[in-house]
DNA sequence: TTTTTGCAAATTGTTGACAATTTCGGGTTT
DNA sequence: AAACCCGAAATTGTCAACAATTTGCAAAAA
């Protein structure tokens, strides 16, 4: 027997040529290879992912549900770009479901646990010493998701999950604010320590307060680009590059 | 101009079949029409509402991204079947949702829509003295529903009728608990309290309570549901309709 | 110049056909 | 009887063709 066929053959059982195209596509979208209002076109992907279009078009309506895209009647599937506003309210859904999060793991984590999440702790540090705002990026992400994941709400997790998912269009989104690192890693500090502790009221405080600190965060860094923005418009009289980009795009957009 | 052809017209502009088909399909669902566990076949459904099986399929995409049906591959599409370990998960992220829901409307509702909910409140405590537990349950959905549409978070709302809508498909929701119907009435009274009085962390904590006793409750009902159950089956010998059905049933179901 | 009009091309919406898989029944064997 | 096998029927997965709509662009009109 092939060692290699069997595994394909058992992946090619389980999942659908849609399920194949659906998690393709949402892996670009993730990975900005496709930018938030940038149009998916349909025989495109098809031709690209070597399948025909009903495929896509299944794939496209999971993708639509899933919040990673729009779909316009007649008019063709658009990649979503996430407003401030919107992302805003990710947030503050986020902050009580990391309340529950920080509760229930103050009651119920295990010490194989505990010593799993004080290492990624620890390895955050680590990176934000060498100023690696990257790495502490992506270490963060899978701590929260760890964090979430160990509270053992299979619910909560997957919508969880999704509102990561849908935050990540939001471009404005800025991995660059180095200085703040510490802050962020000393939060998570505090979090492991009201968790190792037992307290719910704590940890579920800790958790609540970090993620409200993320969305100021966040807001802090909107404003500031938006004003940059709009100062850098202000200087040029002639329409620029740039500019007919913008008029260029298709006229509606975003739902 | 005709005026009854215009909506008509901007009804199918902005509607897909595929659009028509999912809402029709959910609406059924919801309505008890198709059970939990029951197939939904794609032709048969095709026929019924008088399209192709293609506009069949993306609908039950979007079904299935929204968890109320499951789709096994080349086995066909069920109606999911929620068991009780998840509507209890599903409760959980209600209460701090709806936690969330009280904190904002303590701070930001208006006196018009105090006045409304105080209504709703008031009609409510009218089927609790008439003893009528069907309108109860509708006006009771509707109470929930609306308080979270005014909390103003679009994303909240949108997660809060998806689980809504899950929680359906929890049979073994008793909505035949008359006697309980005066506490659950109280309650909102408190909170309806709480929420004017302006006090966020009261409107808050009641509306918590609420939904933990929505799910304690829940939890009985089943516990009493499944005993009922067992010592039903404990009496027959020979093997009943009710059995031969069961075990007729497809092998595999829910996901 | 600016706006409007009217095709042609591109793209999406829907359908029916064919291939692949599962289900169901009768008949055979144990 | 119970378990097993095998072919027909039903059902799902995928595709390609056709219809409907939008978009792009050049020519005509204001």
């Amino acid at each position: 027997m092939n060692a290699v066929l069997l595994p394909t053959i058992a992946l090619l059982q389980a999942n659908s040529l849609t399920n194949v195209v659906q998690q393709e596509i949402e892996r670009a979208i993730l990975q900005g290879e496709y930018a938030p209002g940038s149009k998916l076109t349909e025989a495109t992907l098809a031709l690209k992912l070597g399948v025909s279009r009903g495929p896509v078009r299944e794939a496209f309506r999971m993708l639509e549900e899933a919040g990673l895209v729009v779909m316009e009647k007649n008019r063709g599937v658009y990649v979503r770009d996430i407003p401030i506003e919107e992302a805003v309210e990710i947030f503050d859904l986020r902050a009580v479901m990391d309340e529950l999060v920080g509760r229930q793991l103050a009651k119920n984590i295990t010490a194989a646990q505990l010593k799993e999440i004080k290492a990624m702790v620890d390895a955050m540090e680590k990176f934000v010493k060498s100023e690696d705002a990257y790495n502490y990026h992506l270490l963060n992400l899978s701590f929260h998701d760890r964090l979430v994941e160990m509270a053992g709400n299979r619910k909560l997790n997957d919508i969880y999950r999704k509102l990561i998912k849908e935050l990540s269009l939001f471009r404005r989104l800025n991995l660059a604010d180095g200085w703040l690192l510490p802050v962020s890693s000393n939060e998570h500090r505090q979090i492991v320590k009201a968790i190792a502790s037992g307290d719910a009221d704590a940890a579920g405080k800790a958790m609540f307060a970090h993620a409200q600190e993320s969305k100021v965060r966040t807001i802090d860094n909107d404003l500031r680009r938006q004003a940059r923005l709009k100062a850098g418009l202000e200087i040029p009289t002639k329409t620029t590059a740039l500019n007919v980009a913008a008029f260029t795009r298709p006229k509606r957009a975003q739902a």
